[in-house]
DNA sequence: ATCTTCTTTAGAATTGTTCTAAACTGTTGA
DNA sequence: TCAACAGTTTAGAACAATTCTAAAGAAGAT
């Protein structure tokens, strides 16, 4: 497995966790490589804890849930807050919006060049704005 | 207990429970007054219980979150989704969004009038939007 | 090699929520 | 007024997702 990583490297990974002062260990690495060797993904913690044993490598669910938060801290990846049962992490951490459809728990990107929000009044006194989040709930018509 | 109830009459909550179909129990009244009774509230279903047990008033969890679950499928109180650890139940079900503090879990709403969102893309083919939440995360500057 | 520090892991523990089945209450109609 | 039914409540068990624990296992520096 491993290879056919079009556009990220091995080396590009371990670069990446040794940038977050993370040691490139043999789990990170392969869930690093489910993440981000193919385009951007939005997925749950069981859900990659899955794929990778599928995919026959031992990586239990605890160090999943490590390496989920340790690359959420560094900025490689982001939590999204859709629904209460589950968390999704969102391996694009650019500026964007998402759809949720509820029946299905997909969420769809929406590129943030193409939205906007307008009028937002000023934070309480002695906060800042840390990011503004978009979710368009949609279902079956 | 029950008096003061400036705005709202036990009378008023019976009816929108009977509109809604929900027999007017002691308990559903209960937490009915402490959800509506005074302005708009965001609350979770242990703070309200907590709310409820400390008034001296009997009503277990589980009727807790069966009420919270039958008013917002009567479209009385809306579910904020903004931290996969906690759910809020809102009893603003006008449109507006919310300012979320992210050092204490609280929050605050902006008026539906103040703020607009444009660039939606259409949604997919076969579903339509049901609603648009905006979360604007802020924290101690 | 050795040591130190960082990681991983199995499994237990926690948290928030839902389920279950039995007891109870509101409502309706005789 | 009261029986009878349907709707409600509840304690406690069950669940699901996540976090914690502490012990064993790798990485990196010397």
């Amino acid at each position: 497995m491993v290879e056919k990583a079009a556009y990220v490297t091995a080396d590009d990974l371990c670069q990446r966790l040794r940038a977050a002062s993370l040691r490139p260990t043999r789990q990170r690495l392969v869930l690093a490589e489910l993440l981000f060797a193919r385009g951007h993904r939005h997925i749950t913690a069981e859900a990659l804890h899955g794929e990778a044993t599928r995919a026959g490598i031992g990586v239990s669910l605890a160090t999943v849930y490590n390496t989920l938060h340790q690359f959420t801290a560094a900025g490689i990846l982001r939590q999204v807050a859709v629904d209460a049962t589950r968390t999704y992490f969102d391996t694009n951490v650019d500026a964007h919006q998402h759809f949720y459809v509820e029946d299905t728990g997909m969420l769809i990107d929406i590129p943030g060049d193409s939205i906007a929000v307008s009028g937002l009044p000023h934070p309480p006194r002695g906060t800042r704005i840390d990011r503004v989040d978009v979710v368009v709930r949609i279902s079956k018509a």
